[in-house]
DNA sequence: CTGAAAGCGCTTACAG
DNA sequence: CTGAAAGCGCTTACAG
């Protein structure tokens, strides 16, 4: 085994910059520099470095390359309930952002266990493993955000507004709002709300703020709000659907439209009304929120919002402040637009043109 | 600002393995062996260190580590769509698992376009920067096997059986065998299956697999297969009900039963169904396979495979590889049972206690 | 039980 | 345009 084998092509073997520089009859600063582009190389010496380099199959080592320069070209995505489609999608469409631009994402779980694990978050996985992070609909304090300060890794929030931080976000308010008007256009008036925060749930924004838009959408017609059909929810399907059926079961006291604060919870909704042998949208209307990836198939009237573009903005701040810190935190708040999409699980109120039981 | 201050409590500032090594008066080799839990400290050598450590925040950059030891604990997983149920919550079960053992998971997401991006993956973006991979339901070629092998990544592959090599799995056939089963013994003999692999698709294995499961329940009691009957699909939800639509069109020749490949598309013929009046299960029964976390709230009977079971073995599976290299691959194809989950959405055929249209 | 030193594989001023 | 050398912050034999 002593004898000295050429294997040029050894199955894309650990070949360093050594051996790039080494063949090509160079130093090692100038293949770095060949190969990353930079200026000050003469046009053959790059060629040549270069071709060297593919006949070597080589590949720096991020790793190396990350203690030498300082930057990992990762970057953190904090997510509480990954399983979830609206942060599954979310995190799929940062990573194909973020994986244009050469980074790559490092997935955190949080594992519904916000507090515990975000301080552990802090410390140790975030600590020179990216170089920044994207936080996903998850509510920081103050000194939380010092702390990743401190750690000098630059934070972008998305969906959950954080004062004079960048943030991506929709405008859950007027989402809300929009999905009621709907309702109360078409003639509804006695129209219920499931995806009131439960307990625990008062930092998230989303809830407070669609509740917000769904009570201001009948302020602005003068409409009164039953409070007893403002439902806390914990935000799941099954759990809105629990609530329907005891929502829709006196037929004589029923709202004849529901706004759900989120598809998924429209779904459960719209479970109960067949249980109970009532057709949408003949006997009862109900509208969602977010678009998700089933509500066209449930016909679900909703209203959309963008997630592809959501994350799409989130990965361009980030970016814009790793490139030149302070800047993405100076034209903070970027807030997307929603948009009403009408399928047919909402019509006029009293419609019975289905024929109802 | 030349003045000396003393700021012990740093807003966690980059102390390094040299700050606790001067502070505590030891080597930066005895801090190293110390805080990893290494034997040959002495106990209150090791315990004055770790006090240094805490009290001047100190974290191991994870980058210098892993140049060092040439490990950098991080797991790649590759999933071709990452926004989709099944996938994120493999996802998510993985790094659960991961993260206890003290791995991080980065995400490669295929974006459908599994071969081009199949080949970039193995060139630079796994090399030194994982320990180790798991991909999700891909379709791997030998050449492209012995690839990660000569990267020296071990690759455990999970939902695809790579013959001879560490894979968890649920047996595709025998699952949509039991689902089939399940409505032949409720008397259906009019049964349908949705889920037939699309052209491209047929390096996947578990539409093949499910379809001979199905094909294999309907011989054993020996019923003919209604060859128009198996309806190729893009196993998407919409896709499944538009097929269902004219499926379930002619109330003359229709199937009293449809067994699905998916949950995913037993949604598309649940609601096909009732845009055709029908009810479920009087008047059709559904079955699905996955037990979709919406699969509930639809009342679906369902194949239930467990993704949390699964992401934890082919956890296990590759952390054993790591530690002990060729191990994995011993003993290989670790097969999860599946339970079926019946809800109501079948009933015995002719079952029409719920009122028909 | 502990330390000095080499090494992991790059990048980055600094010279020339 | 190019090279020699220091440095990034750890781990790992090797001595003692």
């Amino acid at each position: 085994m002593s004898e000295h084998v050429h294997r040029p092509s050894e199955q894309s073997g650990p070949s360093t910059i050594v051996d790039v520089a080494k063949a090509a009859g160079v130093s090692v600063a100038t293949v770095s520099r060949a190969l990353r582009g930079l200026d000050r190389v003469s046009p053959q010496t790059r060629a040549r470095v270069e071709r060297i380099a593919a006949e070597l199959n080589y590949v720096a080592s991020p790793t190396a390359t990350s203690l030498a320069s300082g930057r990992t070209r990762i970057v953190g995505v904090v997510v509480p309930f990954p399983a979830r489609w609206y942060f599954a999608a979310m995190v799929s469409a940062i990573g194909r952002a973020l994986r244009e631009r050469g980074y790559q994402v490092l997935l955190f779980d949080l594992e519904r266990d916000v507090f515990d694990t975000r301080l552990r978050l802090t410390g140790s996985m975030l600590w020179k493993r990216v170089d920044g992070v994207i936080s996903i609909n998850i509510p920081m304090t103050e000194a939380e955000l010092e702390l990743l300060a401190g750690l000098h890794v630059p934070v972008i929030s998305l969906g959950y507004r954080l004062p004079g931080r960048a943030t991506v976000a929709i405008d859950d308010r007027a989402a809300a709002g929009t999905a009621t008007e709907h309702v109360l256009s078409l003639g509804h008036r006695e129209v219920a709300y499931i995806g009131v925060g439960r307990d625990g749930a008062d930092l998230i924004q989303t809830p407070l703020d669609r509740l917000a838009g769904f009570r201001a959408a009948l302020a602005d017609r003068g409409i009164p709000v039953r409070e007893d059909w403002l439902l806390p929810s914990d935000w799941t399907a099954e759990d809105a659907r629990d609530l329907a059926r005891t929502l829709l079961a006196d037929p004589d006291d029923r709202p004849t439209a529901v706004v759900c604060g989120s598809d998924e919870m429209a779904f459960g909704v719209f479970m109960a009304a067949l249980e109970h042998g009532l057709s949408v949208p003949a006997d009862l209307s109900i509208v969602g929120i977010d678009d998700h990836y089933l509500a066209e198939v449930f016909s679900l009237t909703t209203v959309r919002q963008d997630v592809e573009a959501q994350g799409e903005h989130a990965v361009a701040l980030l970016l814009e402040e790793l490139a030149e810190p302070g800047r993405a935190t100076r034209d903070r708040d970027r807030i997307l637009p929603t948009e009403l999409v009408i399928r047919s699980s909402t019509a006029l109120v009293g419609d019975a043109d289905t024929p109802a039981s």
